[in-house]
RNA sequence: GCGCUCAUAGCUCAGCUGGAUAGAGCAUCGGCCUUCGAAGCCGAGGGUCGGGGGUUCGAAUCCCUCUGAGCGCGCCA
């Protein structure tokens, strides 16, 4: 709908230079959108203001110019008035919203979706990447979930899209792992063993523990560590993982790849890498790390560079900040950071850049990683170490997703990996519900941070805004119910007529056809910039109308003795119906087609 | 000390690439169930868009600055 709009304004525009009354390099780009108050008309354009530098004019005598040569060759244009500081207001003919119904009632369920299916652009979407130490806890979720519905979301815009979840099994961590499994495996034999500092006290590795047991027997109780460690820590990965996907699959999240960081080191391309970037001349040895000049105070004393200092003997350095040899590499490093130690090992970021270059080397358009904040220190060394490889760094972008507090009430909620006080997903999904969880986190942009209550989400109540939502859903699926009790079934989008189709004039019923129409608009923007939320709002916007209307004419509704009318009406219901799941799907939450009443309150 | 992300109604948050009178939900108060689902609707109150400067026809939006908050600043991952 809006399309034809901005057909008219652009071959007006032509026609206009054409016959010279208007002179202008190019049309530059501007809006057609819907005004907030219904006296601006059905849609309303800036054109007008945005050119008046490129044509030389004021935005007055543009709009003029436009009203008077208006081209409007489908006739679709009820009237054109000029308003305010140079705006267009058009008002466009009731067929044209019309219309929408039977488009979308075409489109079905996919309505919204990106036609054609397939913009050929692959893409890549890494998300949630917990560490196979543990399962995935409440602090995982917010990104979990994020990355799912932007993934679902790049999908519907109508990229290739791959799902993918790097597996961080190499390095202290799952060694740890492995450590705490094998004395809990001990512990089940009867020893006395006490797990030591920064082990995994919680009681899901004794599950692992007793799993393994059931497997192997005792099979490693004798054995030397060099024997029982790799086992358990394989063990223990596996188990975690299954646990995992587990979790993720009650959350409504699943994967397309698993991409392990032991498989990098054991391919040789995290060594291969340091080889790439020394033969590229960004690399140089050096004793200690690398600080920016100018003796200032860096950092505080008791920083974790100050503790560890000891630690910091010298190695290969990558330039990430200070490598300038010509003005493509816009490097925004702080400073140069360390690839490979003295003894010549590895250190974590080396393997994430051959992850990265590795997701390069793929292929993809676009690679989204979403990482939580606590990581947004590590954005621009890979961005750097990106761009020394020669790699568009704008084909990788970061979603930052910003901390949250764990509220019950007014309370904060400690959570706590090392104490064992951890909080898991998976029962909060089992408390609140999946879509509930989804939503909370759906609602707000990612790079603000919010409080999370636990109480808020656990009643069902208004504070629990999913439900306004599949209400919403369960109301269009009722009213086409009702009509099918009634005998009066919705004939479908072949059979419907334009006269029935004629029948929907009133004001809130061209406002909802209107907005159904920019479905498309909204997931394409949403899409381009990351930002599910967007099509929540739109939801929200659409579901509100619909209640209004509903209740407005309660006396004159949608199923009457007017055959016609009714049938008209069930279109755009129906039509609704579709454009609502199609937006949930994008969400990844459930359109349910009818809902339990809720639970007595007074 | 430096960097990143923020600051909008009592609370939780939207506000598209600068546009017309800054929105929604919750909470509060007042109404609406004889007819398609009241998890709903209608109405009311509630705002110096953190403060101050600047850019321009026009700023919640862009720039600078100050204040306040969160996160980060390791040869951990």
């Amino acid at each position: 709908m809006k399309l034809l709009v901005r057909e008219v304004i652009d071959e007006t525009l032509a026609a206009l230079k054409a016959a010279g009354t208007l002179s202008f390099e190019a049309v530059p780009s501007y809006n057609i959108e819907v005004p907030k108050n219904l006296e601006h008309g059905d849609w309303s354009c800036n054109v007008a203001m945005v050119m008046s530098k490129a044509a030389g004019k004021k935005p007055g005598d543009i709009a003029d110019a436009i009203i008077k040569g208006l081209v409007d060759r489908k006739s679709i244009v009820v009237s054109v008035e000029k308003a305010g500081p140079g705006f267009l207001n058009f008002r466009i003919k009731d067929a044209v919203f019309q219309a929408v119904a039977r488009e979308v009632l075409k489109a079905g369920k996919t309505f919204g979706r990106s036609q054609p299916k397939s913009t050929g652009k692959k893409m890549l979407v890494e998300f949630v990447s917990a560490n196979p130490t543990g399962p995935v806890h409440i602090g995982h979720a917010r990104g979990a979930f994020m990355g799912d519905a932007i993934s679902r979301l790049l999908d519907a815009a109508g990229h290739d899209v791959t799902r993918e979840f790097y597996i961080n099994d190499a390095g202290n961590q799952v060694e740890t792992l492995g450590k705490t499994v094998y004395k809990r495996y001990q512990q089940l034999y009867g020893a006395t063993v006490e797990l030591a500092e920064g082990e995994y006290p919680a009681e899901y590795v004794i599950e692992i523990a007793k799993t393994w047991k059931a497997e192997v027997g005792d099979a490693f109780l004798a054995k030397p560590q060099a024997e029982w460690l790799p086992a358990a820590i394989a063990v223990g990965i596996r188990e975690n993982l299954k646990a995992i996907r587990a979790t993720l699959a009650k959350a409504g999240i699943s994967h397309d790849t698993f991409f392990s960081e032991a498989s990098l080191h054991a391919s040789g391309k995290v060594k291969s890498i340091v080889d790439v970037y020394k033969a590229r001349g960004v690399t140089y040895e050096a004793t200690e790390g690398k600080r920016r000049e100018k003796g200032e105070k860096v950092r505080s004393e008791d920083s974790n560079a100050a503790k560890f200092a000891d630690r910091q003997l010298g190695g290969t350095f990558l330039m990430t900040a200070t490598y300038k040899e010509n003005e493509k590499y816009v490097l925004k490093d702080e400073e140069d950071r360390i690839i490979l130690r003295a003894d010549g090992t590895p250190v974590y970021l080396t393997a994430d850049l051959a992850y990265h270059k590795e997701k390069f080397d793929r292929g993809y358009d676009l690679m989204v990683d979403v990482f939580g904040a606590d990581h947004a220190g590590h954005v621009p060394r890979i961005q750097s170490g990106m761009t020394l490889l020669g790699f568009e760094p704008k084909k990788l972008q970061f979603v930052l997703v910003q901390m949250m507090r764990i509220v019950r009430g007014a309370e904060e909620v400690k959570v706590s990996k090392r104490k064992g006080t951890l909080f898991e997903l998976s029962d909060l999904i089992d408390e609140a519900g999946a879509d509930v969880c989804r939503f909370i986190f759906l609602m707000k942009t990612a790079n603000a941070q919010f409080d999370f209550d636990l109480d808020a989400v656990k009643t069902q109540s208004k504070e629990n805004p999913v439900f306004y939502f599949q209400y919403g859903h369960a109301r269009c699926a009722s009213v086409l119910k009702k009509a099918i009790e009634k005998g009066v079934p919705f004939v479908g989008a072949e059979a419907l007529t334009e006269a029935q189709l004629g029948k929907l004039v009133l004001p809130e019923e061209k406002a909802m056809l209107k907005k159904m129409s920019l479905l498309g608009d909204v997931v394409t923007g949403a899409a381009e910039k990351l930002e599910p939320h967007h099509v929540l709002y739109y939801c929200q916007e659409l579901i509100a109308d619909f209640h209004s209307y509903y209740t407005k004419y309660k006396s004159d509704p949608i199923v009457s003795a007017d055959v016609e009318k009714t049938q008209g009406r069930l279109a755009m219901v129906a039509a609704l119906k579709h454009t609502l799941a199609s937006a949930f799907g994008i969400l990844g939450i459930e359109a349910p087609e009818h809902m339990e009443a809720p639970p007595e309150e007074d």
